[in-house]
DNA sequence: TAAATAAGAAACCAACTGGTTGCAAATATA
DNA sequence: TATATTTGCAACCAGTTGGTTTCTTATTTA
């Protein structure tokens, strides 16, 4: 199965996930107290972020952390870079308008 | 049916038909010719986009224009941002690190 | 060594997804 | 007005997803 990071993002537990583990790695278990669901559920979010690579394990005795793969993160910002000039363009666009009333 | 989205941009087909209508708005049947489908599989995924309003409809005669709505997109980017500080603060750590290695 | 704890793996299930085909409505054209 | 074109909608289907329960493995602790 080929894993996507967009796919990965698309469910909003997975999001919430990230966002726990960026300001710092956890344990499984540890994730599944902030949320209302059981430890295996989050164990499989955790797998699909970890194969799309947005996730890295860190193993220490029996615990494992997770911890963000923040540069992964950046693919996402990539992929808006596109559109960036679009919405960057229009804002242009509209300061040329505001400069023609003005006249 | 609940819309969302990160939902919208997880399908790779969805995200090429994005980029597509960024350039110029286009009818579902512009849109089919790019792709390796039927029309109404496409017509489910601007069904898809329009209801998260990433996209809206633009009547013309028996025609329907969709056109891509840039600010929604900035969404996207909104919700990068919490990551974007983490990103740079990690260069910032490196700049002090090669400027310790320099003393 | 025995019990407890942390975590992944497998089997199962209901809901959702992306795709197809067929059909109906609205508009344009002969 | 009859026909063709553009589009959306509904029904259906196979595959995927997110969740649960149960089980096994590995490590820690009493």
């Amino acid at each position: 199965m080929r894993r996507d990071i967009f796919q990965a993002i698309a469910d909003p537990t997975r999001r919430a996930i990230i966002a726990l583990i960026a300001i710092q790695a956890m344990t499984p278990n540890a994730i599944a107290q902030h949320f209302d669901t059981t430890r295996q559920a989050i164990s499989k979010h955790l797998r699909v972020l970890t194969e799309c690579e947005l996730v890295r394990q860190g193993h220490q005795g029996r615990e494992i952390y997770y911890q963000l793969e923040i540069d992964k993160m950046k693919e996402i910002d990539k992929w808006l870079e596109q559109f960036r000039e679009l919405w960057e363009t229009r804002f242009q666009q509209l300061d040329e308008l505001l400069l023609t009333i003005q006249k």
